[in-house]
DNA sequence: CTTCAATTGTCATCCGATTGTCATTTCTTA
DNA sequence: TAAGAAATGACAATCGGATGACAATTGAAG
């Protein structure tokens, strides 16, 4: 409520684009407030943001847009949430669908999912859990030619070359750093205990001391935060593992 | 004493692990050129696969594994698949079961649902329906949404990253006081005794005079509850334990 | 043989889980 | 209703384990 007080009315165009965008998100909501609140919480994250009033436009978005996904008001003027699931669905692009509804509205949790929906979020809801599933579902679906770039603080990583570079500066990483810092870049905000590092990135057959990782985790440290003793992106979780943040 | 991620990785042979895994389908079958077909066939679709050729593997896979689904020939050597079914269905994990028979088998289709089977396939079969077969019952069994989310009253948690907030600030939570809590949403409006959170929780018997329980408790509602000594959501139920209610 | 990376080993530090104590609440029984 | 007993709340102090840091050793590649 006290959110959209200085937000700028731009009410001719619907899209929303952010610099250096992750790609479009399709919000399909007739309430004028909702939209507000999602398209500037998408804004913020990053993606480009289309945002359609009524399934007819909602429809005629999706092809135009192309969204990485879409977020879908079930009760909507004009086509009903459900057709319009089922729609994108059939246009089989993969493209994750996240239905919002009221908790009333889902007798059946079971059904939303058998009309195509990847996901669902009841309202009332919150911006951040729908964030998160939103990006959840996008990750899901992505295909595995995966970008090779990638960018945090004031690091930048090429997967492709194996370089990276601090402020802009060369950084030699070996290999085993090279994997590590790789999982953690497909795992952001994840908590990942040393049993699964060592799974995961180490792989099935190695046995290493859990110092292992630790120490891994300090060379990584001394060659990409700026204050290697107080970590800003490879954080510890005390009791639990480690936990990379941009 | 550490958290108890606990993955077995052992079984390297059983399986067939694709980089990035949707999860593991469990295939029960004895036939090894129909084990071949199958694990090939859920590989090459991002699943990891686990093959037991009998019963009782399979049964000891299921634990171990955790499949997201599970794929049940019913003519098997050593216990039959009827009974599996029905021992996977009473570890009430929820896990879906599709049924692979031969049509003469197939007395009476309902009987084999009230087996507990999800969905079944008669030979001959084809891959690619077995699969959407799967997937359907995958996605229909799907948790709200990986349950990594949970939200009451004013607090949101996010396991996956183990962070909480109450009205969108962020709270701290330790290693310890986080496997309480999913330990209480797990188990929702259910008293739970200061024995079993110890069995639970902590993983061992403790002596009754303890007040660790207690202090985790305690721990917990000043962090989340909004006026701890007057909780609405861990409450106290004298001479027995906690309870905890949305 | 040389070199660099990966693992193991060791010790110091730090965090938080546990314990102990005492106040407060709740239940029981007279 | 009142008083005593039991259970729980609250807080502080301690103790143990987890992690950080670095050195030593092993292993692999050229």
């Amino acid at each position: 409520m006290a959110m959209d007080t200085d937000l700028m009315e731009d009410e001719a165009e619907f899209k929303t684009v952010p610099s250096a965008s992750l790609g479009t998100i399709l919000v399909i909501e007739d309430d004028p407030r909702m939209q507000k609140v999602l398209r500037r919480s998408f804004a913020s994250e990053h993606y480009t943001v289309a945002v359609a009033g009524d399934g007819q436009t909602g429809l005629e978005l999706f092809r135009t847009e192309r969204p990485v996904a879409v977020i879908l008001d079930l009760i909507l003027p004009g086509i009903s949430g459900r057709d319009l699931c089922q729609t994108f669905k059939n246009l089989s692009s993969g493209t994750p669908v996240i239905v919002l509804s009221a908790i009333s509205e889902v007798v059946d949790k079971v059904l939303l999912l058998e009309l195509g929906a990847d996901d669902y979020v009841t309202k009332p809801y919150s911006p951040r859990e729908l964030m998160a599933r939103v990006q959840a579902a996008i990750r899901r679906q992505r295909k595995p030619a995966d970008s090779t770039f990638f960018r945090f603080g004031n690091c930048e990583i090429d997967f492709k070359s194996m370089t990276a570079r601090t402020d802009g500066i060369p950084v030699v990483l070996t290999a085993h750093e090279f994997k590590l810092l790789k999982f953690f870049t497909e795992n952001v905000d994840r908590v990942l205990t040393r049993e699964l590092l060592l799974n995961e990135v180490w792989g099935y057959n190695a046995y290493p001391t859990t110092r292992t990782v630790d120490n891994q985790i300090l060379k990584l440290r001394q060659k990409l935060e700026p204050d290697p003793a107080n970590p800003k992106h490879l954080l510890t979780i005390y009791g639990a593992g480690y936990k990379f943040v941009l």
